[in-house]
DNA sequence: GCCAACGTTGGC
DNA sequence: GCCAACGTTGGC
């Protein structure tokens, strides 16, 4: 069996949590809430470990891209938004004694220069990232350790 | 605002 | 179990 993912890519909507929230956070550390696709549940539920490196990712803005470096908090628990009617990520269907939806908490280490879309497909080492494939749609995905490697240790040193 | 791509739902 | 319709994501 290969060795699990040790490194993951988070999107985030900045006017939702932006890097800069999360570091203006107590520990700079935020409950992420809000996940509600089960591919990305079972990542964090099954996959993610505490001390996991994470990059943080802007979506659904003006330049989408990574900002910022970030490390898995916490394992799983329950997504207390989704017992929350008031709330866009209430789901009534999801019971309190078996709560379809989780969440982990994300400590921010770092912010950084916003590393775009564009700038991420020109590099040809990167063309196979989740990120980069046509119609993407996980909030959740792993990142392979060679690719972290040349984002964190080059792209973004 | 548009629309491609994808996941989910529900009729059969 | 199939698959069409629908809703959502997310870049542009």
């Amino acid at each position: 069996m290969p060795p699990a993912p040790r490194y993951w890519l988070m999107k985030s909507e900045p006017d939702e949590c932006s890097i800069d929230d999360a570091l203006a956070a107590p520990d700079a550390t935020v409950a992420w809430t809000g996940v509600r696709n089960y591919q990305a549940r079972n990542f964090m539920r099954d996959a993610m470990r505490v001390g996991d490196g994470v990059l943080f990712y802007h979506s659904s803005c003006a330049e989408p891209g990574i900002v910022g470096i970030a490390r898995v908090a916490s394992g799983t628990r329950a997504d207390p938004t989704q017992f929350d009617a008031a709330s866009p990520y209430f789901d009534a269907t999801s019971r309190l004694d078996d709560p379809r939806w989780l969440l982990l908490d994300v400590q921010a280490v770092r912010k950084t220069r916003v590393l775009g879309l564009p700038e991420l497909r020109a590099v040809p080492a990167l063309a196979d990232m989740v990120v980069l494939r046509k119609g993407n749609r996980l909030s959740v995905m792993p990142v392979e350790a060679a690719h972290w490697a040349l984002i964190v240790g080059e792209l973004l040193a």
